[in-house]
DNA sequence: CACAAGGTTTGATCCAGATCAAGATTCATG
DNA sequence: CATGAATCTTGATCTGGATCAAACCTTGTG
């Protein structure tokens, strides 16, 4: 289906310290001489190309990857081949997580455009947290946030309504560009009609209806991929917030 | 809706080490002396009775639950009510990870029957685990593995039909009782139809007709809450294991 | 720059599971 | 052990989203 991994290694010096991820990605909170020191056990920096694997279910977990710049998804294969995306991840969050568990990536990642990742070797990681209990905290966090994310995802699979499921998908990504800098309410949608069904449970024609739909009623602009919203208020309350 | 929760403390001497559930629960894997530490630091064992809350969401986080006997649920409930059951847990499984996030709970947890559970205070845990580099790497395979326990009900939700979630739901009931050393075959369930049913996405009357229709087919012995497998391979096929 | 190939939209139809309804069974409590 | 409240089962009907189908865009490639 995706073409082979063919990672390359930049292997330009990695520093947290100058990156414009800090506040959002692992040295959240910590200080200065911390933040060195994590630095320190970047093993690589990355890129990944649109449709490269970054990791592959059931193959060795070795590091934790943070996204500098890009957009991945995950999602498992069921035996009989049915795809569900897991996620969808951008630039400074963390992805392999799931690895641990028992030394294996139990889904896959893939890039939807071209990334830049920072590889960092979980071994190393551990033992860092070890001496830098804010580091070891905020790891902490992370993972239970993530856990936290899924029960989201389970709410809005076994409890909502298509439309509802779009709409809290769409006010999902605005609130994570806007923590990144970005527009909230102009973005490029990186997935396919496909595989956002797949995340949120819908066929890719239910997809596209809905966010028809959305456009009629003056919700959004959709143009293909491009997505503007116009009234996040009343996107909000076909959700049942505001 | 359920009772306050009036938590009785036991105080027994907690011994981790003398626990049935060793090899299951938190002090998997660790040496003899590195179980004493761990056993140092559970600061209380609790009762609590069927229909109790062990925590609420937005309460402040402080610890860790340990279940030594009996079955709980979690549950998130939405601003307008509806409430997705998040998961069931039970002896030797560890709750409250998704309050490391934020400092509060994120879910509300209560017991299906009257339970015991350990209580670990998350700041102790975190201390020695800097300490006990095999804790420190257990418990963030614990974090993981629920981390990929979601992504599996993510599937489920996200692209099984009403029946292959039912059979996935029985199977794991099934081997989770088993690696518990309880028979695999034959248990009760703790959950009425309409918790199964807001697990597993689906309403009261579906999970009633397929436990009804899986009976028919002499797949299952259902009486109430009692469950027999009579076909676990053919539950198995049904989700396209086998 | 043309033209596959992949991705998207829209319409028509169908069906799995929801909803509504009514009993039957089980369980808790005085 | 009687009584009411939950819980569960089963039937009848409805419907949101799936499925099938066809045309229409986009985009990447030689």
């Amino acid at each position: 289906m995706a073409s082979q991994a063919v990672l390359k290694t930049v292997n330009l010096k990695t520093v947290c310290s100058a990156c414009t991820l800090r506040e959002l990605c692992l040295p959240i909170g910590l200080s200065k001489t911390e933040v060195e020191a994590l630095e320190g056990l970047i093993y690589q920096r990355r890129t990944c190309r649109r449709g490269e694997h970054l990791y592959r279910a059931g193959l060795r977990f070795q590091s934790l990857y943070a996204i500098r710049s890009g957009f991945f998804k995950t999602y498992v294969i069921y035996e009989d081949g049915r795809e569900q995306v897991t996620g969808f991840y951008m630039m400074g969050e963390i992805m392999g997580l799931d690895g641990i568990s028992s030394d294996a990536h139990t889904c896959h990642a893939v890039a939807l455009e071209d990334c830049e990742i920072c590889e960092v070797p979980f071994d190393k990681l551990e033992e860092l947290s070890r001496d830098l209990p804010s580091l070891q905290h905020h790891f902490h966090k992370m993972m239970s946030r993530e856990i936290v994310r899924d029960h989201g995802v389970m709410l809005l699979l076994g409890s909502m309504k298509a439309e509802e499921r779009l709409a809290t998908f769409l006010l999902n990504l605005s609130q994570r560009f806007q923590a990144r800098g970005y527009s909230p309410d102009t973005f490029h949608l990186r997935m396919t009609r496909e595989e956002i069904g797949s995340y949120l449970g819908l066929k890719l024609e239910t997809v596209s209806r809905i966010f028809s739909k959305f456009h009629e009623d003056g919700l959004v602009n959709v143009q293909n991929k491009f997505i503007e919203l116009r009234n996040a208020a009343g996107l909000k309350r076909l959700i049942g917030e505001g």
